[in-house]
DNA sequence: TTTGCAATGTTATTTACTTAACAAAAATAT
DNA sequence: ATATTTTTGTTAAGTAAATAACATTGCAAA
């Protein structure tokens, strides 16, 4: 298998599309399939097939040449890149409507993620089983986080606490966090950390959006 | 102002950001502040300065010597490049946990983007008024995405419904979807799709956690 | 007044990523 | 047998994005 620093030195981008390979590989499994051409692959990323060549060129796995890739093989190649060895544990800090969106959404869909613990602040929650995981109150975190070997944190809390939240999260000695939060946090650098706002993709294709309808109206207006 | 050929020059990063810059602004205008300077800017964006005053460029922006930017001054300037000058309403698809969470999450927030209408399959739900605005059917999407000028579709159904949602949105004239089912849509050319999958994310996440313990121990090792 | 400083604005360079080009291989058709 | 087709794998070229380098400006302090 590849060393540690080729790991590292895949691209960032190509670390992604692996995972959505084999999210969308997992599809195909599923129908029974056990081949697929890389352009297959292509089509359901929108991307181009020599860009899923090079991803798995990157990866050094190789295909067959009338039949493409085993999509068994491919899954389990991708899985040794990306995912663990041991189980890594994840809490979500905010169990809200998004929260506990997450919280469906990931559990039982992946062998080494899995969402172990909420925390929230609301009374009514602490103590509960909400959607399948226990919840906590915030300041336990140190004590849960620690106990239960929790390695990452979903921000998930009103934008007003995620400052708070995230420090809690980095006393307790969290390794990585994604702020779904639209106010950007800090994290020192041992802390991996992703960003995510829902409003900046929103307004984004809002943007697209306007400007193919202004080339609409310049296009009938110039005909 | 930019006209249309310019703005569609912007690189796609540029308008991302631009729409991240206006979010901390809004709250150091909050906070009473008139300034800026590009080095705050970038802090909070955990990006360089450089970086800021390039994109401030690109938009033909200019700052003052010593004050920095003038807050009002820069969001209404990005507000006339990424808004449009209407209103563009929006609906959720899916008025599950995450559909719920993005109409808390966006109404009120913006001048020119609001969800309007909400969609989904559960009886219960239809007909009634969720966190401020009325669901609907999915078998009325066509009529109601006619009616109210509906011009983006934000999907959050089921990763198997997600195929037949977009269809319907796309026969409903709808101009662009943000995807976030884990399940690719595909689109016809004049729609503009955005897709996003929380998993990749805390995936991608996951992976950067253990490289960088594999590291750590790695050094620990040499030592 | 002039020197230094701290900021902006812009061009040049570098890096990261994507796409294009094409050789090689294996199955199939001629 | 030989040519053709289809697909992979890899190197080369091209794009897009980020960073670096640096000129410029205007205020403040000496």
């Amino acid at each position: 298998m590849k060393d540690h620093q080729e790991l590292l030195n895949l691209p960032h981008k190509t670390i992604e599309r692996l995972s959505q390979y084999r999210r969308a590989l997992l599809l195909c499994l599923e129908d029974g399939r056990t081949h697929i051409f890389s352009h297959e692959i292509a089509k359901i990323q929108h991307i181009t097939p020599v860009q899923v060549r090079r991803d798995l060129m990157l990866i050094g796995y190789s295909g067959t040449l009338r039949k493409g890739y085993n999509i068994r093989e491919l899954i389990d190649l991708i899985g040794e890149i990306i995912d663990s060895e041991e189980m890594i544990n994840v809490a979500v800090v905010g169990v809200g409507n998004l929260g506990r969106a997450l919280i469906k959404y990931f559990n039982g869909k992946r062998h080494k993620l899995y969402i172990v613990a909420g925390f929230d602040i609301n009374p009514e929650k602490i103590g509960k089983i909400i959607n399948g995981i226990p919840c906590f109150g915030t300041e336990d975190m140190d004590r849960v986080v620690r106990e239960k070997n929790i390695k990452i944190g979903i921000l998930t809390v009103p934008a007003a606490n995620a400052i708070e939240s995230s420090k809690r999260l980095v006393d307790a000695g969290i390794k990585g966090i994604v702020n779904y939060t639209p106010k950007p946090i800090e994290v020192p650098d041992n802390v991996y950390l992703e960003e995510y706002d829902m409003v900046t993709t929103l307004e984004k294709v809002a943007f697209y959006v306007k400007m193919a309808e202004l080339k609409g109206e310049k296009v009938e207006g110039g005909n």
